[in-house]
DNA sequence: GGAAACCCTGAAGTCGCTACAGTGTCAAGG
DNA sequence: CCTTGACACTGTAGCGACTTCAGGGTTTCC
């Protein structure tokens, strides 16, 4: 198949197809006599099993690595829970974060109560004052001058 | 105050700080015979401001409207209500791709039972046919070669 | 034979920093 | 006087994972 077909059947854009390609994520098809790529079902399911790890946010750099393991008749697949682990840790670092975030804003938002002619708008008064509240707790220094 | 006490009062790298002078973000201060950069309160502030902003995941281009507005007299803030409102959408989508990816990958974690030097590492071999399943069943077409 | 749809390459742009290279300034210590 | 060290400056390149663009070539259908 061309790699249109490719990019339908697995919903991955031409470009970033082409892309995987330089970074040796898949491996370079075979070429028509007119120079465009042929992709055989190997490249497919290779091509999903990227996009697979993408989608637990994996990295480039890591699939790679996974790859190799895959292609790999029998390694030690230690490495494999070992990066499944550091993955499951980063995730869960930002999640914590994000729900963090997720209730500030939801504060923040709250502070609009529709007053919006007005001439303070009730969100921009408390990023200010917030904002002022942390530069001077955090550091408590720099306020001569 | 010289761009190191800024650095130290507000947290923020000195890197950081011309950034976001040469993106717009801080105005640029005055400076001394030297050459120096020489910063004051208004400076601090709107640092403050910037970092906070940015601790709410709000991209630097929307941090320079809403800096706008903070300066504007009396304009109309539904802006402000609306750009709060995308961040927090954005926040909840992402959040919500997050969840998920942690339950997936401790799925995926629970499948490596300590079988290591084994043929079959459970975890691979579930990540390859999760992906082969995904590329078949999103889009069924073109498996014919 | 002309237009539309597809394909190619290589380079640059995105975002929000971070790091570097190469240089200049200034106060304190030997 | 000279050196050392901390601090400052500018401009540029790098990160990750793409995306977009410029400038072409090929195929197919009418």
């Amino acid at each position: 198949m061309r790699i249109k077909a490719l990019s339908e059947a697995t919903g991955v854009e031409i470009e970033t197809i082409r892309f995987y390609e330089k970074q040796g994520l898949l491996p370079a098809p075979a070429r028509e006599a007119n120079g465009y790529r042929e992709y055989a079902n190997a490249h497919l399911e290779r091509l999903a099993f990227v996009r697979h790890c993408r989608a637990l946010d994996i990295p480039l750099a890591d699939i790679k690595r996974l790859l190799a393991l895959v292609d790999a008749p029998q390694a030690d697949c230690s490495d494999v829970d070992e990066l499944v682990d550091a993955q499951l840790a980063r995730v869960r670092v930002r999640l914590k974060s994000m729900r963090a975030l997720e209730k500030q804003l939801v504060q923040l938002r709250a502070q609009c109560n529709g007053g919006h002619g007005q001439a303070e708008c009730g969100i921009l008064h408390e990023l200010v004052t917030a904002a002022h509240g942390e530069a001077c707790a955090c550091h408590a220094a720099a306020w001569d001058e």
